[in-house]
DNA sequence: TCATTTGTATCAAAACGAGTTACAAAGTTA
DNA sequence: TAACTTTGTAACTCGTTTTGATACAAATGA
């Protein structure tokens, strides 16, 4: 019943390479501010490369940048890249055949799930990794 | 990174409530349906009666039924039931605190938290268990 | 009094996520 | 070329959650 934490930490990486401009980020050191392991930061880099966001390279100056300008990263794109991208699941199980709902009602639900996926999805939309920048950030003394 | 069933599941279940008007269903016959198992019904109508969308009674006739008409039930009301209603969580851990991004992006994505969980509250109560009907049985012959 | 049904405790099995270790492959530096 | 750095990924453990199952007290109705 509890979410997903992989949005919010994937939001939080980002937004430390979008500050660091053009220069590398090592897993090492992205660990150490979200609170985890290299490896674990490693394994969101790659949903996120997957996802066109980030750029990593091996070897000693490697790591990790973003792909783009900020103002070019919509949030939309980065839950894509690291969630399922459904608010709710359809039935694991098939309902019974024998039941008029039940062979019924996994069409309704698909519909549905559509519907609000693609709500969430525009929502995310409206904000890039700027504006997060701009509120984590705000205008510099 | 899977999302909850609980939802279609409750949203099957509220739907066969409604079309058996005022009598009681019982968790056996439900179960049948979703082809489960009839406690993982009565502790999914647990969460439903608790958002006073059903009323259970023991003993023989015993059973579940609508709290209200269909018509005043919306899903939004379903979702809040059975689900914890983020489509994501925070950091399970707190972040870096010596980290300018760590100890500011949490409020930052509580916010955009809360924005992203009322949209999705607001579309779903755009629907009510009436319309589902509708959909899963269109207009008899 | 007896049969039926829920509510809930308890348990086991399955599924999942997070953290860790380890190491090959890719890349840099000298 | 040799040494060093860093990623990508496999493999494993551990703890949590989810699901299904059994069991039984309490409530209800006949």
């Amino acid at each position: 019943m509890a979410a997903n934490t992989q949005f919010s930490i994937a939001v939080h990486v980002l937004t430390m390479l979008a500050r660091s401009e053009n220069s590398n980020l090592k897993s090492d050191y992205l660990a150490k501010s979200v609170n985890t392991n290299p490896v674990v930061v490693r394994r969101l880099l790659g949903h996120l490369a997957q996802g066109d966001l980030v750029i990593s390279q091996t070897g000693a100056n490697g790591g990790t940048r973003l792909s783009r300008c900020p103002d070019r990263i919509n949030l939309a794109e980065v839950y894509k890249a690291v969630s399922c991208g459904e608010v709710f699941a359809l039935h694991s199980k098939a309902p019974s055949q024998d039941c008029p709902v039940g062979r019924n009602i996994e069409a309704v639900l698909c519909r549905l799930q559509k519907e609000i996926d693609r709500t969430v999805a525009e929502k995310f939309a409206e904000y890039t990794l700027a504006d997060l920048i701009m509120m984590v950030q705000p205008a510099r003394v």
